[in-house]
DNA sequence: AGTATGACGTTTT
DNA sequence: AAAAACGCCATAC
């Protein structure tokens, strides 16, 4: 196990994670994009197994897609990641959460059309 | 260098 | 809907 960010990867992994807000989550395979390889979810999870606590990231924050803590139902980690979570607000339904409510998002864009804005069509088609 | 493993994700049964 | 199969990536041996 490499308790030093040997790759390029890994150290932007870790900044990544380390910049998930309170209250909020992220999913593996988000994190793996903010990181320049969209389909290395595995390299994140695996990155997050050999470091876990030691450079305190906050892993609890990093969930999969589904919305669903990845460690086994009553294993002594999930406890300790829900717990983490709820403490922050954060609220489980059924052992699962709202990503859409939950998701953190790095770059906050703005919808720029109203969308309840009605279209008046006064030209003739 | 090839094989195995893991806190994953998507597609196909 | 649930499970298996398949794909993917970083590291360990």
């Amino acid at each position: 196990m490499s308790l030093v960010p040997v790759s390029k990867f890994s150290a932007k992994v870790m900044k990544n994670i380390k910049s998930i807000p309170s209250g909020k989550v992220a999913t593996y395979k988000q994190i793996a994009e903010l990181s320049g390889k969209p389909q290395g979810s595995r390299g994140v999870a695996w990155i997050l197994h050999s470091s876990s606590t030691h450079y305190k990231l906050p892993w609890h924050r990093v969930l999969n897609s589904k919305g669903t803590i990845s460690f086994e139902k009553g294993s002594r980690n999930y406890k300790e990641q829900k717990r983490r979570l709820e403490k922050e607000g954060v609220e489980f339904v059924g052992g699962q959460l709202d990503l859409a409510k939950f998701q953190w998002k790095k770059k906050i864009s703005k919808p720029k059309t109203k969308k309840g804005t009605p279209k008046i069509f006064s030209g003739r088609a």
